[in-house]
DNA sequence: TAGAAGGATAGCA
DNA sequence: TGCTATCCTTCTA
């Protein structure tokens, strides 16, 4: 794995189509508020009106959805994306593959069990909401610049239709930023975080300098909330490559151009960027304690302390992330372990079942 | 019995 | 080469 900064992620990279340093890590993966988690299944075209309602929050709420808590989830799911768009439109609302064979429950064309077939429906819905709330914010800072499109957005081809959405005018990718719109990024994300004010230390870098820096680099010149703007950036970052890669006639990042290939490509994690780690993965849970408290929590947020309330959770959690079915929370805490001689988690100098500590703290 | 700790090995990029 | 997954053994609460 590489250098993924955190992001928002939840769901595992390949699967949402995401490069892996998206996921914020907390970013992917880091920010919802009772009502965003499970209770928010009915997704608001607004921007996040609270920290809680980040845009890195449709990342892990869809791990609620994604988190089966009944068997039913996958039926469920569809409803999900009952935001603005009416309910009949079966490209907004990607239902179980009709064209399963008959007495086939539990595989579906191409291999696929149900409900792997389900959750990538899920994913695809999730794609969708994330880019819609990047564009309603890129309107809301008024940030203009960057490539232009007709609105459609690609999925998986042989699973979804296209799927219409809003014409995604401009601004998302923070490659074309201007200084000036760093710095409405900027603000807004410390307004809708409350991170503290970062604008001067990031001041006159434009959207290609911010982007060429480092998590290490973000949090050099803002220790409190670098690494957490540093996420959100993976968000957008991320917006920007799923639109360049889903619009028609993009240079894709991987050679693969023709529809079958894109497909495999998105199992193909180097095709998807670095891998989210799991210090960061466990960063972002615990930035959603709406959604997670009941998995993970802070015991002394400002020390890093953290205790896992339900491991085989987090584990489960952590395995769909990574696409590993198998994973545990032996594995989890085996390569948490690792982390000590990396100086990045310790336990606690009164060491607990289950309680760990990140060592730099946010 | 679950969790902690750590060695060893394999796969991947 | 670094990171992670996986398997294993030993120890502890």
């Amino acid at each position: 794995m590489g250098s993924a900064s955190p992001g928002l992620s939840s769901v595992s990279p390949s699967h949402l189509l995401l490069p892996p340093d998206t996921v914020s890590r907390t970013g992917l993966e880091k920010a919802a508020a009772g009502a965003v988690g499970l209770e928010r299944r009915d997704w608001s075209p607004s921007p996040p009106a609270t920290p809680e309602q980040g845009l890195s929050a449709f990342y892990l709420s869809y791990f609620d959805m994604l988190y089966p808590e009944d068997s039913s989830w996958a039926a469920k799911a569809p409803g999900a994306s009952s935001r603005e768009e009416p309910p009949e439109e079966p490209e907004q609302c990607p239902v179980i593959d009709s064209q399963a064979p008959a007495g086939s429950l539990d595989l579906v064309p191409g291999g696929l069990t149900l409900e792997e077939h389900s959750l990538e429906q899920v994913q695809s819905m999730v794609v969708g909401e994330v880019l819609k709330d990047i564009e309603t914010a890129c309107k809301l800072l008024n940030i203009t610049a960057g490539l232009g499109s007709d609105g459609t957005i690609r999925m998986r081809p042989s699973l979804t239709p296209p799927l219409k959405l809003l014409p995604m005018s401009t601004g998302h990718d923070p490659m074309d930023w201007s200084p000036s719109n760093v710095q409405k990024w900027l603000l807004w994300t410390e307004h809708q975080y409350r991170l503290p004010p970062m604008g001067k230390a990031f001041q006159e870098l434009a959207g290609k300098e911010l982007c060429a820096m480092s998590e290490e680099q973000f949090r050099q010149r803002s220790p409190l909330g670098g690494d957490v703007l540093h996420a959100h950036l993976d968000i957008w970052k991320s917006a920007a490559w799923m639109k360049e890669r889903t619009s028609p006639g993009a240079i894709h990042y991987c050679a693969s151009t023709s529809e079958e290939s894109w497909t495999d490509s998105e199992v193909d994690s180097s095709c998807s960027g670095q891998p989210i780690h799991l210090w960061q993965f466990l960063k972002e849970l615990l930035l959603k304690p709406h959604s997670y408290g009941r998995f993970i929590r802070w015991l002394n947020k400002e020390k890093g302390i953290f205790k896992i309330e339900d491991s085989a959770q987090v584990a489960r959690l952590w395995g769909i992330r990574k696409n590993r079915p198998a994973m545990n929370y032996d594995k989890l805490s085996r390569s948490i372990r690792q982390y000590y001689k990396k100086g990045i988690i310790r336990k606690p100098d009164i060491s607990q079942r289950l309680v760990y500590q990140f060592v730099h703290p946010i």
